[in-house]
DNA sequence: GGTCATCTTGATCGGGCCGTCATAAATCAC
DNA sequence: GTGATTTATGACGGCCCGATCAAGATGACC
């Protein structure tokens, strides 16, 4: 057997999943890239065959690692409904410097890429859908629990909640101060708790 | 006096406006800039100094354009609350091909430029604020004529108001179906409306 | 029609971009 | 220790970026 690779591909993914959450696809250089994952050109393309794919691994791993723990608190929660709501408090009680509190990553790569790179763009739409179907399947269980009322469309509210976050984090990315934001979380959460059969 | 210039500044800005607007700032370039606007580079330079000060008066032109336009409609409602109301609504109801079919600039370019250009970011988030101040002062009109309840705050509901805003326009940037659209406007929509005291 | 201030042009600049490749280094099997 | 095989390196290429500027074109005034 021939030489094993250096690093952690995993921990390397992970690098370049932060970097380009924050400064965005077409904002990140090769040169950040390099610094960040401490790799040479050739190592990465060898490794990710280019930047477009390396981007693509990231946001997968921000979809699946997101995705995964949103269903895990709303399942440790007292109730759907509970935990749907107080999601969304937490978002206001990020600590000051918790490297999560920016935009979803979804969100700033549909703008960021949507009128340049479709393949990108397509997947980051792919991925905020599959999310709205996790949001979707917390809402159905509230509904056979009897949470909600029978007739709401759990599809609907999805979106609706989808959109609450999105505009949230939003909020985070432009430092909005603390006290609004915690206003703002409230005022959400309060309107997923009315809907309290 | 001298020549004159052959183009006229406030249509060219319009159309620099909307290739911004489309494209964003970084994907932008000045090859798009010489073919839309029918300039060659050094006029462009000449006329207006740089692609960043280009980009910042079309942002201007943005920010006063659309802000006067929600003043107006809200002016014209049957209520105030009416007005903000219906204002979610319409967005909802936009023509297929309408060219604002689109995010609201103001969230493009904070999310594009927020680590890369300070300075336009700065300034949008500005413009962000000043919208929300006038969407504060027509929650105000609706209490001052006891459309509202009176403990409610303004400034509060102006920024649940533009987190709702935000939200929908993106979604029209997802190219979200009309039906779900709809739903999704509607739904905001009848928050504000329950609203009334 | 001459003068002159201004506008327009487009070749050109330095630089950074993404991506490649020949070479060197490292590891394992025997 | 040797050879086979993979990984790591970083200088380099071709390209396009935003920006400049000297020269030419144009129109207003006398």
């Amino acid at each position: 057997m021939p030489r094993p690779a250096t690093y952690d591909r995993d921990e390397t993914l992970d690098t370049a999943m932060t970097l380009f959450w924050d400064k965005g696809y077409h904002a990140t250089s090769l040169k950040d890239l390099e610094a960040a994952l401490n790799m040479k050109p050739g190592s990465i393309y060898a490794a990710f065959k280019s930047k477009e794919n390396l981007y693509l691994l990231a946001l997968e791993k921000y979809s699946e690692t997101f995705r995964a723990l949103f269903k895990t608190k709303v399942a440790e929660a007292k109730s759907p409904l509970q935990g749907l709501a107080d999601h969304l408090r937490s978002y206001a009680l990020l600590s000051p410097n918790d490297t999560t509190r920016k935009a979803c990553m979804l969100t700033k790569t549909m703008v960021d890429t949507g009128s340049t790179d479709a393949a990108i763009a397509d997947r980051s739409r792919q991925y905020m859908e599959a999310m709205r179907m996790e949001i979707a399947s917390a809402f159905n269980a509230a509904k056979t629990l009897g949470e909600i009322n029978s007739d709401m469309s759990p599809e609907r509210l999805a979106r609706r909640y989808q959109a609450n976050v999105t505009a949230l984090r939003l909020e985070l990315h432009q430092k909005t101060n603390q006290a609004e934001l915690c206003e703002l979380a409230e005022d959400m959460a309060r309107e997923v708790e009315a809907l309290r059969a």
